[in-house]
DNA sequence: GAATCGTTTTAAGGTTGATGTAAGGTTCTC
DNA sequence: GAGAACCTTACATCAACCTTAAAACGATTC
């Protein structure tokens, strides 16, 4: 269980007095990992490449605004967005909400608020059970598997998973890049009491392997490491 | 227990005046299960009785303080509270934002603001991806689905939905195109304690699947998958 | 408080396709 | 070249799911 101040926080702001005063306060109260940016652009790349836990924007940028950017975040991810700014108008605040930001404070600020509400964002983000999310990943050029609907896309045709196919996946993907043992497998697919399904394991892999792979007989994304067990190559996340 | 505006809502307010205003506006807003109370006491046994999903509190009521009662309601429960008072003071807001609160509004307020604010607490909380808006979509050329006044356009036909259809259309539509689990569903339509309703969910899927489908026993919209759930495959919003 | 109507649940029989089994084949390793 | 580990295929089975009808429920009206 990561604590809340182990979070990583990005503060948008072109005012450099606020953006260091904000990050100089987030630090001594103990919060460590804190980014800047100080324009839409970078802010955006940031979120992409870091994937911070919270932001902190400002409504008026040099390059566009604030809720411009709150909208272009909002097309690829759920981050949590807390406004800071110096539009304090009513239409303002609606519109920063509306976009479905967490908080909207208005300069000037007590440090010590700013604190407190990005706490209680942050406590209901990651304290609440979120919903077990699974994946949709890319083996290769032509395939891409998603294990949220079951369905795996190779080339353009889109094949259905069976509840043992996905169970399969679905511990293959977790330990991705790594090798899993049979009994491991087996273990995942049928419970605790799994002894005697190394078989079955073995007509499941290579149904499996007939839906992900180009060849079925010369798998290039599951492979079997003989005397250990089986092991998923990714491509990337997609 | 699938969208916002399900949840309920306990206002504490010793002013009728405000009590009245902020539960008409909520309800106007489509919440329908708001409770009131006007003192610290008896909002203590509707916490314990009721169990509200969120809280509107007034710091100065008749028989002690908000701050006072949002103390007593963390000794037994997480309920996210939004303080809401005439008590505007800095000392007062980092007050009750640090016993916990996750939000201080102060009066005179809009009360389009306390909704977006509430909207965006329970959005945390209970961290359901669906907006308000959202809930007019198609599912091809010739069937529409308006969850908001719950009813099903097929071809000219429209067929009014029951309140089961629609929660499970609702779970559905909220993790379209996403596998849900038959616990899942269960839960979200009868509750925590769901278990053994299996097969009460099939004949609702059915009666669904009569009113969505052209061909209810070759569904092409809500699919089954076997040993899984089910599945919402969904067009467009429209 | 009985009659009505729409909704929900129960129950029982039917269907089907995912799963497990088994048998024979292949490849690897020593 | 023998043994072990793994692959491949086809088939039978049974749990998961469907379907239907009737009973139970609950809200509304007279």
């Amino acid at each position: 269980m990561e604590k809340v101040k182990d979070k990583k926080i990005l503060i948008v702001d072109d005012e450099p007095e606020i953006r260091m005063m904000v990050e100089r306060f987030l630090r001594k109260e103990g919060f460590f990992r804190v980014y800047t940016a100080e324009d839409c652009a970078s802010a955006l790349s940031i979120c992409r490449r870091d994937k911070p836990d919270i932001a902190i924007l400002d409504v008026m940028l040099p390059d566009g605004d604030g809720f411009t950017l709150l909208s272009s975040i909002r097309e690829f991810s759920d981050l949590p967005v807390l406004f800071l700014s110096a539009c304090g108008e009513d239409a303002d605040r609606l519109l920063g909400l509306g976009l479905g930001a967490d908080d909207y404070m208005v300069k000037p600020f007590l440090p010590r608020e700013l604190v407190l509400r990005l706490m209680a964002i942050l406590r209901r983000v990651y304290s609440s059970p979120v919903t077990e999310y699974l994946a949709v990943f890319r083996l290769g050029e032509r395939t891409t598997i998603d294990l949220d609907s079951a369905v795996v896309r190779n080339d353009q045709r889109e094949l259905p998973l069976t509840a043992k196919e996905h169970a399969i996946l679905a511990k293959l993907y977790e330990n991705r890049g790594r090798i899993v043992t049979n009994d491991a497998l087996c273990q995942a697919v049928w419970g605790d009491d799994s002894y005697g399904y190394e078989n079955t394991l073995m007509v499941h892999i290579r149904r499996v392997r007939e839906k992900i792979e180009q060849d079925p007989s010369n798998p290039i994304h599951l492979l079997t490491v003989r005397g250990l067990g089986y092991k998923l190559l990714v491509k990337e996340k997609a």
